[in-house]
DNA sequence: ACGAAAAACCTA
DNA sequence: ATGCTAGGTTTTTCGT
């Protein structure tokens, strides 16, 4: 059984203060009895009410929906996400011959265009939102006919795709992953203020007023002007620092601290030391704090589907990329223990999978990927992983580019996929994730590029042809590690959930592309880590049956995130 | 004056 | 070992 809930249609059972319509579909997906029209106080207990005979909700957007849903202290168990949904099947090749997602339209533009920066769209405005403060506009999005008629598309299109299995298990996990973001971004992540706040001005000095350097920033400007003779220069600028490098007798081409680091000056040492602790203050400074972390939670927005490849992207904080430096500040509560966990060398376990690759995977037996390769005769592990790396990337030159001749002689199948992939792409062509997410089609202005005449132009195309090869060959590696990361939070929520009834107050705070972090009560420590590892087991027998090859789990029980790996 | 682009550096 | 994938944020710089 499926409850559409959508914005309510005009009618004469709606009244001004409606907010949502909750209409029942049975497996055909037709409605089944009559809808229910409820203002924003009726929608929680409504929803419960249905939620308790194990329905699966349909809706346009989780976004619009789920956030307030959880203020009110109310979860739901399955959902499809009609938006995401509909971005997978547009792209998909498995459903390409399908009327829904032919008429969806794939046109090549160039917004998909790879090469082309991707700009996320702003956050979508909650039909909740819209009747609660306009009070002329009623709720907004389409009604539950319209979104019942494209759900019914969608499963029409997977049903008929080439692998309908594959496509379904991906628009049941997408939409699982919906719900479990708007679950973290409620929760947020443990952060202890005062912890980072001592981490600032042991290494900053104290909270300086607006406007000024903290102490120890200007100390190292002063040491920096001293060093380089060069009384009055702005360090935070580029191009000043540029020039007054120049001036001191330092040839580099640019400020980047690791072409810095092979320059012998003593102005060096200073400078590189300025430019870390600026970006700490910068970055992760007293600013940041007061935006980003209140009531000891930080909290992060979540994109799912914001990265082609499935990978989820973030707004707000910076959240996939808090730096080491700071993770110190990421604490439990008293009474709690963090859970890390991440999945080793995913990728490369990815593409043994992917080339059914028996010698890769004998070298996966292990904990260590990348040593199962050496000892098979590669050399030393720090070879293998360079060699590894550089064929999932696409590497031509230097020692990774040398290797891949012998890679490819020992692991056939696994490199034949990427190769395939890189050459697919090189054509224009489009490639496909192992659960059917297709990468973005080449764009007008990308096959224009490859229409040429001349010499000189030819050269150019032909680099424009391999960089999207590369693009191609990560995709198909990078999209179905995704899909794996995905289904393992998928099947590690729906085992959070079945002890939340009996043992509250275990919950996943935190994701990032193959790691977790849960904020866990310690007695439920033991439990809660099983539940983590078992859920890598179930995750990779949902997505490729009974294969020979493992995906192993790394987890530690901390008491800061710093302590994690 | 404002917004886009580039530079820099952080993440897996 | 920064030659190779995907992102976000801040500041400076550049163009209108």
């Amino acid at each position: 059984m499926y409850i559409v809930l959508a914005a309510p249609t005009r009618s004469g059972e709606t009244s001004d203060d409606s907010v949502a319509q909750l209409q029942p579909a049975d497996s055909s997906f037709s409605p089944a009895g009559d809808a229910v029209v409820v203002n924003a106080n009726q929608l929680p207990e409504a929803v419960r009410r249905f939620e308790a005979e194990g329905v699966r909700w349909v809706w346009e957007e989780t976004r619009a929906w789920y956030p307030s849903l959880l203020d009110q202290g109310v979860t739901i168990e399955r959902c499809h996400d009609v938006s995401l949904s509909r971005e997978i099947l547009r792209h998909s090749l498995f459903s390409a011959h399908t009327p829904y997602s032919s008429g969806l339209g794939n046109h090549p533009d160039d917004a998909d265009d790879p090469a082309l920066p991707r700009q996320l769209p702003p956050a979508a405005p909650s039909p909740l939102q819209g009747s609660l403060f306009e009070a002329d506009s009623g709720p907004a999005g389409p009604g539950c006919a319209e979104v019942l008629e494209e759900f019914a598309g969608q499963q029409h299109a997977a049903a008929n795709s080439s692998h309908p299995q594959r496509l379904a298990l991906l628009l049941a996990a997408e939409s699982a992953g919906a719900l479990l973001a708007a679950e973290m971004e409620a929760a947020g992540i443990p952060w202890r203020a005062d912890v980072h706040e001592q981490l600032l001005v042991s290494q900053l000095g104290p909270r300086p007023r607006e406007g000024l350097r903290p102490v120890e920033l200007e100390r190292l400007a002063g040491d920096l002007r001293d060093a380089l003779d060069n009384p009055r220069f702005n360090p935070d600028s580029p191009q000043e620092l540029l020039r007054a490098l120049h001036r001191a007798g330092i040839e580099v081409s640019t400020t980047r601290s690791w072409e810095l680091e092979r320059q012998e000056h003593p102005a060096i040492e200073p400078l590189l030391k300025y430019k870390k602790l600026s970006r700490l203050l910068t970055a992760n400074g007293w600013t940041w704090l007061d935006t980003w972390v209140s009531d000891g939670r930080f909290r992060p927005e979540y994109v799912v589907g914001g990265v082609v490849s499935g990978r989820w992207a973030s707004r707000g904080g910076g959240a996939l990329q808090i730096p080491k430096q700071i993770r110190d500040a990421v604490r439990p509560d008293p009474g709690y223990a963090f859970i890390v966990a991440d999945a080793a060398q995913l990728e490369p376990r990815v593409l043994a999978a992917l080339g059914q690759d028996s010698a890769l995977a004998t070298a996966a037996r292990g904990l260590d990927l990348y040593q199962g390769i050496a000892d098979q005769g590669f050399g030393d592990r720090a070879k293998a992983k360079i060699a590894m790396l550089g064929a999932m990337y696409g590497a031509t030159t230097g020692e990774s580019g040398r290797l891949m001749p012998q890679l490819a002689r020992t692991y056939p199948q696994a490199i034949g996929v990427v190769e395939s992939a890189a050459r697919t792409g090189e054509a224009g062509g489009v490639v496909s994730s192992y659960l059917g997410r297709g990468c973005p089609p080449a764009s007008e202005r990308w096959l224009a590029t490859q229409r040429t005449s001349t010499a000189e132009e030819q050269r150019r195309a032909d680099n424009i042809a391999r960089s999207r090869g590369r693009f191609t060959r990560n995709f198909v590696v990078q999209a179905t590690a995704a899909e794996w990361a995905l289904c393992w939070l998928a099947e590690l929520r729906r085992r959070l959930r079945q002890i939340a009834v009996s043992s509250p107050g275990a919950e996943l705070v935190f994701f990032l592309h193959d790691e977790v972090m849960l904020h866990v009560p310690e007695a439920m420590v033991t439990e809660v880590s099983r539940m983590v590892t078992e859920a890598a087991v179930a995750a990779t027998r949902l997505m490729f049956g009974d294969i020979p090859i493992e995906f192993t789990v790394n987890l530690m029980v901390v008491d800061s995130y710093a302590l994690a790996k």
